[in-house]
DNA sequence: ATTTAGCACTCAACGGGAAGGAGTGCTAAA
DNA sequence: TTTAGCACTCCTTCCCGTTGAGTGCTAAAT
């Protein structure tokens, strides 16, 4: 019991040392030495003892050195680790988090300009390029449905939302629509579901179909029998490319960015976004921050981290917002900063849909 | 006469040379000797002879050398002058217009992937990054209108065209419409004008109200009336900010790429993407190719260049096709590739709205 | 009046030491 | 288990001489 806690103590201690290479070696971009790090440990500990800690941690993966005789930097596996430690014991300064709340104060109406605003926030406060998901098409209210078709079994579904954002899906179906039933179905659901959620459409047109009420012709239930299939089929078919981002610029701009081979990378992520997305819509049911570093599963981000946070409409997780950078970021920030952003966007979404 | 003559074949001589330098620069990026440029030319010339000239050309200020005893290297009113000499006797490899035109053959229905695969095309061929502007509103051909009330005075007009893209624009009116009204003027509008352009529409209306024909009520009258206001202000308002871009990859991965100054510079560019579309509207009138090379007029472009091409619909210029890149660039391939291109999308979007 | 050969001059680029110094690993003592 | 001391490594910096490409100028050639 007495060993256990004195190994847990040491346990601690490397952590703790891990976390000031990293968080030095963040700001400083420069090998850490151990007697950078002894100085930054309050307890009276000596250069030695840090190297002899070092040394375990190399061992362990999480750092290395670039070459004999220099300091030590963090390896991927290193901020992994360090992510992890900080992500649940976080504190977001209640000063910065005032200020940007106070970013969304104005002027913003549509879900267009909280996401343009949000995206713009990320890059802005880290310096990195942000990335922000739509909301799903299920919880959006709607406030008007056009249908149009464009070809055999092919439509055009523009929805108007009652925050007046207008998002448009082409639809497969599995029948041919004459021009007169689709301006049918989309009056029927223009008549009977203004100011509700694609969800709630869906389900009520499924109970309504499973057991209709007395007085219902016939020819009704067949236009709520198509529009269901019409519905489904947009929420369906929502593989919603439309990921929004922003500060490329602002990721150029940070101080130490002389690494040209670095900035070609995130640049590639950019212009293959597909994989992207798919990699973001996988998360979205995990409603906290996920983070990938340095790598992941399909290679997408080598050399690069890219951390989300997931945001909710209605309790509902909706989406996510992330930020992507070179493994060499300051996660400290960019763990607040996300959080708190996942916040604000999931309030203000509520706001402006009342 | 004859003293006429020597001088102009001296001229004709000096701009061979300067085209020979920044040929070269181009390919090679490092300055350029008068002997490299002794041997490129055809005539038998010496060094010496082309020291002289370079002397000149130095003074006028179309060369400059970095340093001493170096060779010389294009300013940017060098380019501009060596643009201005190819602008016109430009030859085009048949061979590569025609595999250009291939890129177009298939699966492209909608102005949206028209201009997709164009901005593609020219990162891709020109390594550098792309940009295309949205066609002029008025050419849209309507498929359908949908007219959806945001607030007092303000509307929000979703059209459908006929290649079924969606376009919406946010108009302010003079005066409240009632929902009942804006459903008046919309069907009206799709009743009467489906399969017409925005100008056609507009002009329709114009004309109708002027000289009403004999049976007309008063009533359709007044819906005119209403529709023409707002038909106008949606062509009034397309102040379309979509213009769209690629190929910020492309510009990185160009084999030369290692100036990073050079690489901010261009993403800053393209963070303030309403100065450049501003830029770009301004010059719609003009067909052809126009160009800034290294400055303009308000200083959004130092340093780089924006070489851009009208296209046309229906025999007038619709928009502009560009390409953005440091000021070092093939001119040559540039100009061939974005009249090359300009007419390939001329032609598709004649195609697509048939 | 041009063009050209020849020559002296300039200056970036390259490479090889030498000096300096930061940082480590190891060892032996505390 | 921690720490002081020390030898060792090797990156960084600076200096300096060499090299060579390229120029400008001058005088001869066309």
């Amino acid at each position: 019991m007495y060993k256990n806690n004195i190994q847990k103590k040491r346990e601690e201690r490397k952590c703790r040392i891990l976390g000031h290479i990293v968080h030095e070696y963040v700001s400083t971009a420069m090998p850490i030495s151990s007697k950078v790090v002894a100085r930054k440990m309050r307890s009276n500990i000596s250069s030695a003892t840090v190297r002899n800690v070092m040394a375990e941690l190399e061992e362990e993966g999480f750092i290395v050195q670039p070459h004999t005789s220099a300091g030590r930097i963090p390896t991927n596996s290193g901020y992994r680790r360090y992510v992890e430690m900080i992500k649940d014991r976080m504190r977001f300064e209640k000063e910065k988090a005032r200020c940007l709340a106070a970013e969304y104060t104005l002027r913003i109406r549509t879900v267009r300009e909280v996401i343009e605003r949000t995206s713009y926030l990320i890059s802005r406060e880290l310096h990195n390029a942000g990335v922000v998901m739509w909301p799903n098409i299920e919880d959006c209210y709607l406030k008007h449905l056009e249908l149009v078709k464009i070809k055999a079994e092919t439509i055009l579904a523009v929805l108007i939302t009652v925050t007046n954002d207008v998002r448009n899906h082409i639809v497969r179906l599995d029948r041919d629509l004459k021009k007169t039933e689709l301006e049918r179905i989309s009056s029927y659901i223009n008549a009977n579901y203004e100011h509700s959620t694609f969800s709630h459409i869906s389900e009520d047109l499924r109970q309504m179909i499973g057991s209709p009420p007395g007085g219902e012709k016939g020819e009704i239930l067949d236009i709520a029998r198509t529009a269901l299939k019409v519905v489904d089929a947009i929420v369906e078919e929502n593989i919603e490319n439309d990921v929004f981002w922003e500060g490329l610029n602002y990721f150029m701009q940070r101080d130490g960015s002389r690494d040209l081979d670095l900035t070609r990378k995130v640049l590639q992520i950019f212009s293959n976004r597909d994989n992207l997305i798919r990699l973001m819509r996988e998360e979205l049911p995990y409603r906290g921050i996920r983070f990938y570093i340095g790598e992941d599963s399909r290679g997408i981000l080598r050399e690069c981290s890219l951390i989300t946070c997931g945001y909710t409409f209605h309790g509902r997780t909706a989406g996510r917002i992330g930020v992507i950078g070179p493994t060499r970021m300051d996660y400290d920030n960019v763990l607040g900063t996300v959080r708190c952003l996942s916040g604000l966007i999931s309030a203000k979404l509520e706001e402006i849909n009342t």
